[in-house]
DNA sequence: GCCGTTTTCGGCCCGACTGTTTTCAGTCG
């Protein structure tokens, strides 16, 4: 079996053990191994033959023996009998927010509920209501979260979410109760896709921002409403939570609600290396149970929520930025997009973090359609807003003719439209230089949809796979090598061909195909377009490392997608690409140098 | 189940909110 079925099994198990009840640490040492697994970027036949697997951080002799039973053998006993041991339907009971191990294992055991169906079933005749523990309103969140949980599930679209945020930043930032306000999580580390959108705030008097938060347009229902916290389900199924802190602690509590979640874990740890404890209030010196007794006997008997933890303690830092903090634990600034915990934490206590690219310095983009194909605006209007967006140059990849569903051109049409671009360059009407490129079709075969003759009249050439997505892993690594032999070729376009929460990627080895692109001197696209983000983030630090040259391209198909630049470049941050790793950081000059045409 | 020059056993990040309770468990992030 191979790696990412493995990944998979170890997630799986993880989810099984959960509904059993099974110790917390030990579940989170699945995951954790998963998740090892997953980023392990050697050959895992070649680990395992080395008997090096062991390690690996995170995977433990336990874990060997069953990575390297599934990698031999495909199958695991412990895993098939664990499994026929949990009813098929149980696990996606942990989807419905609200319902956990716990409450779930006491439905199975009392009711006998063990799907969705049956547990919809027990809340409707009441019975769920009667339980020990439950309730009236336990009943009524489970129903309604089954009713609403295809939308509560629902992940989004890193651009979609940002759109949804900015309207509600901009609202908190205009309530004069606001010192500051800051979106964190998934969101703010640029992740593909987000779950919900976190917001922070740092204010003394919560109470009217909470009420204009829970009450704003947009807002469906209101899932939580306290002192410090606020959660609402928006319109779209987006769900929002606001979190407002005292000005202090904002910078603390921004740091820890834009994780992610496993870089926390490992700045606690450190922190508790140094003596510290490091939580949304603050860093502080760590202290025996001392406090909490003290509370307790104490005379001012407040509820325990709403209150400090640290009561008037002094945090050992002021922080008044981010930085401050990851200076107290003698770290560099480790910028959000990085805090994957994919080793930011070791660069940055060497000083080794990268210079991460930023959207000013870009200075063009390739692969962009008109008209011609299947684009919505005309060669004329693109560069326009190119033009507008700053670029010194604008390439424009239309489809080939294979492509005849995207209206890809053939032979002739391309050749006229390298004409018309020509004439515009010379006419002077534009300052940003438009490249005449081609998208051009990687057949089944991997050969190209156009001959070599036509291929030397492009000033580049991107290559792309548009049809037969369901060959083959080898197969289609295979063709797409083969592409990536080709002489003319310049950059290979999205290479899984993934549309984020719409198509999978179709089948291929990405190494390989990083070992072609570096063997052959050839460009990988990271498409920009928000439902692409392909080349993934996750191969792109250690090809990059390798020396394989990123282009960053929108794939625009209207003037107003040119600006898709921008989350390109947010996901180049997340692979730590520097602008020496992408060729649109150059300028144009450097650029027709590298294609050949300076 | 993983991990460790303070440990091979006993820890494992930390706090808020809800709904159910009468002092807290479960869930979530």
């Amino acid at each position: 079996m191979d790696k990412a079925g493995i990944v998979d099994i170890l997630e799986s198990i993880a989810e099984l053990l959960e509904l059993k009840g099974e110790n917390p640490f030990k579940i989170r040492a699945y995951s954790n191994g998963a998740r090892a697994l997953e980023s392990l970027e050697k050959d895992l036949g070649e680990v395992i033959a080395a008997g090096e697997l062991g390690e690996v951080k995170g995977i433990g002799k336990a874990l060997v023996d069953k990575i390297t039973t599934l990698y031999e053998t495909d199958e695991l006993e412990f895993y098939t009998k664990l499994k026929a041991s949990v009813p098929e339907g149980m696990i996606a009971l942990l989807d419905i927010p609200g319902l956990g191990p716990k409450k779930i294992k006491k439905l199975h055991d009392t009711l006998g509920v063990e799907s969705i169906e049956s547990l919809q079933a027990a809340c409707e005749s009441g019975k769920v209501a009667e339980l020990d523990g439950f309730g009236k309103k336990t009943a009524d969140n489970i129903l309604r979260g089954i009713a609403n949980r295809e939308a509560y599930a629902a992940r989004h679209r890193w651009w979609d979410a940002h759109e949804a945020a900015v309207p509600i930043l901009e609202g908190l930032r205009k309530l004069k109760e606001v010192e500051q306000a800051e979106a964190g999580g998934s969101l703010r580390r640029g992740m593909e896709t987000v779950g919900d959108l976190d917001f922070l705030v740092a204010s003394t008097t919560p109470g009217p921002i909470m009420d204009w938060f829970t009450s704003q347009e947009g807002v469906r229902e209101v899932t939580a409403k306290g002192e410090t916290k606020s959660s609402v389900r928006l319109d779209d199924g987006l769900q929002a939570d606001l979190r407002v802190v005292p000005p202090e602690q904002f910078f603390f509590a921004l740091h820890h609600f834009t994780g992610s979640k496993d870089h926390n874990v490992r700045m606690r740890q450190r922190a508790l290396e140094r003596g510290l404890s490091l939580s949304e209030w603050g860093l502080f010196k760590t202290q025996n149970d001392e406090r909490r007794t003290q509370k307790k006997d104490g005379e001012e008997e407040k509820k325990p929520r709403q209150v400090n933890p640290h009561g008037d303690e002094k945090p050992v830092v002021d922080a008044k930025s981010e930085a401050d903090i990851f200076k107290a634990l003698d770290l560099r600034y480790i910028p959000p997009e990085l805090r994957e915990d994919r080793g930011e934490i070791e660069a940055a206590e060497q000083g080794e973090l990268p210079e991460l690219v930023t959207d000013e310095d870009i200075f063009g983009v390739f692969h962009n359609h008109t008209t011609a194909s299947d684009g919505r605006a005309t060669l004329d209007e693109m560069t326009q807003a190119a033009q507008d967006l700053g670029f010194e140059y604008l390439g424009i990849a239309d489809h080939s003719k294979a492509s005849f569903q995207a209206s890809g051109l053939d032979e002739e049409r391309l050749a006229a439209q390298i004409e018309k671009i020509r004439a515009l360059n010379d006419s002077g009407k534009f300052t940003c230089r438009v490249l005449a490129g081609s998208e051009v079709d990687i057949l089944k075969d991997g050969t190209l949809d156009f001959d070599d003759g036509v291929l030397k009249t492009l000033d580049y050439c991107v290559v792309s796979v548009h049809n037969a997505f369901s060959l083959s892993e080898d197969d289609m690594t295979k063709r797409i090598i083969k592409a990536l032999e080709h002489e003319h070729v310049t950059m290979l376009g999205h290479l899984t061909g993934r549309l984020l929460l719409q198509r999978e990627p179709y089948a291929v080895n990405i190494p390989k195909v990083i070992d072609a692109a570096l063997a052959n001197g050839k460009i990988i696209e990271l498409n920009a377009s928000p439902w692409r983000l392909d080349m993934d983030w996750r191969f792109w630090k250690k090809a990059a490392e390798r020396g394989l040259l990123c282009a960053i391209n929108p794939d625009a198909h209207a003037t107003d997608q040119l600006k898709y630049y921008r989350a390109g470049v947010l996901t180049a941050r997340k692979g730590w690409l520097t602008k020496d790793n992408i060729l649109n950081c150059r300028k144009l000059a450097s650029v027709l140098e590298y294609l050949g045409l300076g």
